[in-house]
DNA sequence: CGGAATCCAAGATGATACTG
DNA sequence: CAGTATCATCTTGGATTCCG
């Protein structure tokens, strides 16, 4: 029997190895993940779009991050194979299901960070008093 | 007029400077933020509870990683004062909320690591055929 | 037991230059 | 435009050690 590892808590050896689940997570939830499914939502986008969209993303890690949410299985990538080129990526139905949830998540924290930011003030003055 | 950057994706800047929620969601999401969140749904755990649980996570990130969540206000830590020490984390009611999101998203990527890992291979063989 | 401090290896990220 | 390649850097994470 295996001990309880982060595995079990992720749903377990359903991936096969180790903890498929954890790997998605990464991809989703790495640096720019979220931001890229958050910018796919509302349609289909260019590649320099999206980096003026999010914004600070360098090219190497928006190109980095959108192949590993097609490799997933997340994100469509459209090449029209002209000059000059021309890419266009959008969601794949999985995606815009994986989307929402994270959009939930994104759009609770949004709703809760001021009881964060107060979370952390009173922390602070307890530290001091 | 402000362009698209991330902070709007996120919520915009509620959170005063830059972008508060993009912080909190680092902290959530980091490498081990996510298992702890899902490891204390069910109750209170100790420190070494929590490495057990887990698993795979050093002394070091776990401690860090429940600093983070306290100072968020996500984690309550209760620490005994005595010898041998004894200290016992729990989830906030605001914590639990967060957790409830996490643990939704978790689960649909649970869910759906059968289909990711095909759409993998699809990929594969696209790329080979 | 529950950490904090330190040192070090590994990986993530960014700026730049280059290509089709 | 849409990337890739490369190098420098900054951050993470882990192992170890020490303490109350």
């Amino acid at each position: 029997m295996k001990p309880k590892t982060y595995d079990d808590l992720l749903g377990g050896p359903q991936g096969g190895r180790d903890c498929a689940g954890r790997g998605i997570l990464d991809h989703v939830m790495s640096r720019w993940g979220v931001l890229v499914l958050l910018a796919l939502r509302d349609g289909t986008h260019r590649f320099s779009e999206l980096r003026r969209r999010i914004g600070g993303v360098s090219e190497k890690m928006l190109a980095q991050t959108l192949r590993a949410l097609e490799e997933d299985g997340f994100v469509l990538r459209h090449d029209f194979g002209e000059v000059p080129p021309r890419v266009e990526y959008a969601l794949t139905p999985m995606g815009r299901q994986l989307a929402t949830h994270v959009a939930r998540l994104a759009t609770w924290i949004s709703d809760n960070t001021a009881q964060v930011l107060a979370a952390r003030e009173t922390r602070r003055s307890k530290a001091k008093g």
